[in-house]
DNA sequence: AGTAGCACCTGATTGC
DNA sequence: TGCAATCAGGTGCTAC
């Protein structure tokens, strides 16, 4: 669930809160939710007792938590992971929740502190991995955070708010290939962060139509498309990005505010805010997708594309 | 190489 | 009321 806005705002959190701190304990309470390690929750604890994490580090929807320059816990929240944060030892801090994974206690400044990684839906994961270089390294790096990336994080692409990426890279990646321009804004190797509610937020801001082959996209479409994505992620992030119910909190359990200032997402059969045109939604490469019929065109050309299909 | 389809889970909500 | 079907913010593997 959890989209770049989302995971930022967990990864600010959690900087403030983790970064110079000991790792005095793991508690696996579901063994499953340790994934890439192969001496499962074993190893995890046994690489991370005594460890020290020194700053809280993202890609997209990747996060990770440097343990110095080698290695790194590594956490993606997948569709409802959550840390949360308590400013107390474990024996002083909440019964876990019944969705809590794992337990952390760290030491920072002589104070015992409890990090929980909670997931309802069990399809987020820690692990604890190696930092690579990776060859599109911002040379000189923003920090030595960036300068390399998990393993795991190396085949995902730059992500959305990452100055790097300019409208014109953006546009270059995302214009190749057949798929429509939806599917294509949510293939993470391109331009990461992006996931099902911003791309359909971005697209109605955009104008454009999801099933508009990437292709078909004009230049300067693609680079008004990448001002979208940022424009709408910049604005989510400063209201704490968007939470629908307690599956996207930040790390102190408060919901952010953007669902409010959503125009596309959700709002099937509600009106356009340009164009007052109902808003329609329909199943698009196995995700639901919104936008304005009237506002975003499918272009009679491409049209033809949709038609049958002879086997 | 690029793309489509499905698998991985739990829980809330909807419909019969 | 009960039960089944449907839906949900994501990723990655397999097979074409």
């Amino acid at each position: 669930m959890p989209e770049l806005p989302e995971v930022e705002t967990v990864r600010r959190g959690l900087e403030g809160f983790v970064t110079g701190a000991l790792i005095r304990d793991v508690e696996v309470r579901r063994d499953s939710c340790v994934r890439l390690t192969p001496g499962g929750a074993d190893e995890f604890r046994g690489r991370l007792l005594g460890a020290r994490i020194v700053g809280a580090a993202r890609r997209g929807k990747f996060l990770w938590l440097p343990l110095g320059a080698e290695d790194a816990l590594s956490a993606h929240l997948g569709m409802s992971g959550q840390f949360r944060v308590h400013a107390v030892p474990a024996d002083a801090a909440p019964e876990p929740h019944p969705h809590c994974r794992a337990r952390f206690t760290l030491e920072r400044e002589g104070q015992e502190l409890t990090l929980d990684f909670l997931d309802q839906r069990t399809f987020g994961y820690l692990h604890v991995e190696d930092l690579v270089p990776t060859p599109d390294s911002l040379p000189g790096g923003q920090g030595a955070d960036l300068a390399a990336v998990p393993v795991s994080v190396a085949h995902i692409g730059r992500d959305a708010l990452d100055p790097a990426v300019t409208p014109e890279l953006a546009a270059r990646l995302w214009r190749r290939g057949t798929r429509g321009i939806k599917q294509v804004l949510l293939d993470q190797t391109r331009v990461s962060g992006i996931g099902n509610i911003y791309a359909d937020e971005a697209l109605w801001l955009a104008r454009i139509h999801p099933e508009r082959p990437a292709d078909a996209l004009t230049a300067r479409q693609a680079r008004e498309l990448f001002d979208a994505v940022r424009a709408v992620m910049e604005r989510a992030l400063a209201q704490g990005g968007t939470s629908f119910d307690a599956l996207y909190v930040n790390v102190n359990g408060e919901s952010g505010y953007f669902a409010r200032d959503l125009e596309a997402y959700g709002r099937a059969g509600q009106p356009c805010a340009r164009c007052g045109t109902p808003i329609v939604r329909e199943v698009i490469g196995q995700r639901s997708t919104h936008w304005c019929p009237q506002c975003q065109r499918r272009p009679r050309r491409y049209a033809q594309r949709r038609g049958p299909v002879s086997r």
